[in-house]
DNA sequence: ATTTGGAATTGGAGCGCTCCAATGGTCTAT
DNA sequence: ATAGACCATTGGAGCGCTCCAATTCCAAAT
C-alpha cells in the first residue's frame, strides 16, 4: 500500500479511500491510484483491513457433512442471502463429529466472524456453552430444541407424522423407525414417529432401531430386521441416505420394495428423486431455510436484545415409488398412483 | 489481551508466549495466565495474530459444487492431510460458475491463505491470469491440461477409454458420449472417448452430445436421442450425476437399462453404488487426490523453484448393473409420447 | 482583498498481536 | 567473591490497514 501511494504520488490514506471506493476522491487521483495498484499487483490485505475496521463482513457456516447433498442445498440458500447483504461466507466442515464442530466454531470465533450458521450440527447445546453466544449464531436443520439459540428448522415431528400417517393409511401397522442417533433432529423425528404411531392406533407396535445417518449405517440394522421371525411391513428412515442404504440391503436380500416392504426417507434430496430409487420422502424447504437463517442472523446483528427465535417451516410428504400396500393385502392389484413431482 | 496480562500480573508478551504454548514459561505463570484468560473469556484474535506473524497457516479450498458428493470426498482427503501438517482449511463455494470462482480465489488471496486447492474448477487457466500464481495453487480433479499450474487428476482420457473398451467388448458400436461442457476434464474425457472409439474400430460412429454436469442436464439430450430414428445402444456420460439423470429419463420413457441401452458414468460417487441404480462407472481415488494435493502444496511452499508438476492417478472401471449386451432390435420408446426438447 | 465554505487530501494514532533485543534473576564454576 | 551461562520475563517496534481530526486548496461570496 505504501508503494502504491508513492507511485501514485498520494498519501496512504488516499489509497485507502480509493480501495474502498469512497465518493470523496477526485476522478484524477482515483485513476492514478488504481493504475499504480494494477501495475504493482497490489491486493488489499483483508486481515489488516478487518483488524483496523473491527469488522469482517463474514458469516461462518459450519456444515455437518459435505457429502450429504441436503446440506449443500441449505448452504446455497445461505450464500444467496448473505451475498445480497454484503457478507462473505466461509465454510468449515464438521465431519459429522461433535468435537470437531466445537473446534470449527472456535476457529470461527477466532477469525472474528460476525455471525455463524451451524447447518445440521450434532453438538448438544450444553456442550456449546459460552461459544454459541460469543457471536450471533443460528442452528439450521437440527430441530428447534435449542432453547437458548435461534433456530431454523423444518418441523421434524410433523414430518415424521406425515410419513407414518401415509404408511398407516396404506394399511401398515408394523412400521419400524431407523433412528438417526443422538442429535436433536433425530430426537424430533423419533418423537413424531411415536406420536404418529399412537394416532394411528398402533402405539403398541412402536419399534425404534438405532441406525445412523448415512447409507452405510443402514446395513447392519436391515440385516437384523430381516433375520427376525416377523419383520415389519414398512420402514421409516431418519434420512434419505439411510433410506438409500436400506434399499440397497433389501435389494441384496431379494426383498421387494414396496412389494414386501414399504420405505420412507427424509429430506427429499435429489437422490430420492432419481427414478430408480424413487423414494417416498419428506421434503424440507432447504433454500428457504438458508435464507431465513441469514435473515435471522442479520436481525440479531442489528438489535440483538430479544430472546431466541425459533422458526419452524412446514415439511411436505412426497409420495414416490417406495411405498405401497402392506404385503398381506398385496394380493390385490398394485397400490396407489404416484403423486410425487 | 491487555486485560489478561494485567489480571495475571504479567506483560502482554508473556501472555502471547503462553497462548502459543512456548516451552519457555514457568509452570506458575502459565497457569495464572490461562486462568485469567478463562475468567475473562479471552480468545486470541486470529486476524491480529496472522497480521503480526505474516502467516495464516491456512489453505483455501475452492469447491466447484457443494451438492456433488464427489467433491466432498476430495475435500475430506485435503482436510485430513492438511490437519496433519498444522494447516487450517477454509472452504469457498464456486457455484459451478467460472466468474464466481475467480472472485473466490481473489478472496482467498486477500485473506492471505498460504496456498489454495481448486477442486474441479471450470475457470480456464488463461482467465486465471496472475491470480493463480500469487500463491501456491493446485488444481484438483480437472484434468492435467493446465501447463502452468500444479495439477492432481485422474487420467480422464484413460478412464474414458476403459469405459468405451468395456462397452465395445460387450459388442456395442453406437456409443454416444454425453459431454460435460467447456471445462478441462470434459475435454479429456471427450478425447478418451474418441480414442477409445477409434481403437474399437468404430471411429466413424463417434457421436458427442453436449449435456452438462448434473442430473438435470441430461433430460433434453436423452429426449433428443430417443426421438432419433436410430438411437445408440450405449451411453457414456461425463459423470455420475449426469448418468443418474439419464437413467431417470430413460426410465420415464420406458427404455430398459441395460436391456435396451447400456449406461456408464464417471466418478464412482456413492450414488452409483446404490443398488437400485447400480451404475457402471469409472472410479477416481478421491481421498488420495486430496492428500496428494496438500503434499504438492506443501512442497511448493517449502522450495517452490521447480516447474509445475502434474500428478496423474489411475482410474478404474467399476462394472455394475447398467451395462450389458447390446439389444438386437432398434430402440423404440415404449412409454408415453415424448414432447420435443 | 478578505472571508467563508466545502471538497479533497493528509498525518498519525491505533486495531491486537508477535518477535526481537534487552533486562533481571538465579545458578554454577572458577 | 566474581564472571559467565542460562533461563524467564519484558518493553517496544511493527504487521497493513482505517479513520479521525487537521490541513490544504479552490472558488464563490462578501
Amino acid at each position: 500500500m505504501e508503494d502504491v501511494a508513492e507511485r501514485a504520488n498520494v498519501s496512504r490514506a488516499l489509497v485507502s479511500l480509493v480501495m474502498n471506493n469512497s465518493p470523496q476522491v477526485s476522478e484524477e487521483k482515483r485513476r492514478s491510484v488504481l493504475q499504480a495498484a494494477r501495475e504493482l499487483g497490489y491486493r488489499p490485505n483483508l486481515m489488516a483491513r478487518n483488524l483496523a475496521q473491527q469488522r469482517t463482513h463474514t458469516i461462518g457456516v459450519l456444515v455437518d457433512d459435505l457429502r450429504n447433498p441436503f446440506f449443500g442445498e441449505v448452504v446455497d440458500g445461505i450464500e444467496a442471502e448473505a451475498a445480497g447483504h454484503g457478507f462473505r461466507v466461509i465454510i468449515l466442515n464438521g465431519h459429522r463429529d461433535a468435537r470437531r464442530e466445537v473446534e470449527a466454531i472456535e476457529t470461527f470465533l477466532q477469525l472474528q466472524v460476525e455471525a455463524m450458521a451451524l447447518v445440521g450440527p450434532r453438538v448438544a447445546e450444553d456442550d456449546l456453552g459460552e461459544i454459541g453466544t460469543a457471536a450471533p449464531c443460528v442452528i439450521v436443520a437440527t430441530g428447534a430444541a435449542h432453547p437458548g439459540i435461534d433456530t431454523i428448522a423444518t418441523d421434524g415431528r410433523r414430518g415424521s407424522e406425515l410419513a407414518v400417517e401415509h404408511l398407516a393409511a396404506l394399511g401398515h401397522k408394523r412400521i419400524v423407525h431407523l433412528d438417526g442417533g443422538a442429535n436433536v433432529s433425530a430426537a424430533e423425528r423419533r418423537s413424531g414417529y411415536r406420536s404418529g404411531m399412537h394416532s394411528a392406533g398402533v402405539g403398541h407396535l412402536i419399534d425404534i432401531r438405532p441406525a445412523g445417518d448415512d447409507e452405510t449405517d443402514a446395513l447392519a440394522v436391515i440385516d437384523a430386521l430381516l433375520a427376525e421371525s416377523d419383520p415389519p411391513t414398512a420402514i421409516f428412515a431418519f434420512n434419505d441416505l439411510l433410506a438409500a442404504g436400506a434399499l440397497n440391503r433389501l435389494d441384496d436380500a431379494g426383498v421387494e420394495v414396496p412389494g414386501d416392504v414399504s420405505l420412507v426417507g427424509f429430506d427429499n434430496t435429489f437422490i430420492s428423486a432419481l427414478r430408480h430409487l424413487s423414494l417416498t420422502t419428506v421434503n424440507q424447504p432447504t433454500l428457504a431455510m438458508g435464507r431465513l437463517a441469514v435473515e435471522t442472523l442479520l436481525r440479531r446483528l442489528s438489535d440483538g436484545s430479544d430472546g431466541p427465535v425459533h422458526h419452524t417451516l412446514q415439511p411436505e410428504l412426497v409420495v414416490r415409488g417406495t411405498t405401497g400396500l402392506p404385503r398381506r393385502a398385496a394380493l390385490r392389484p398394485r397400490g396407489p398412483a404416484m403423486t410425487g413431482p
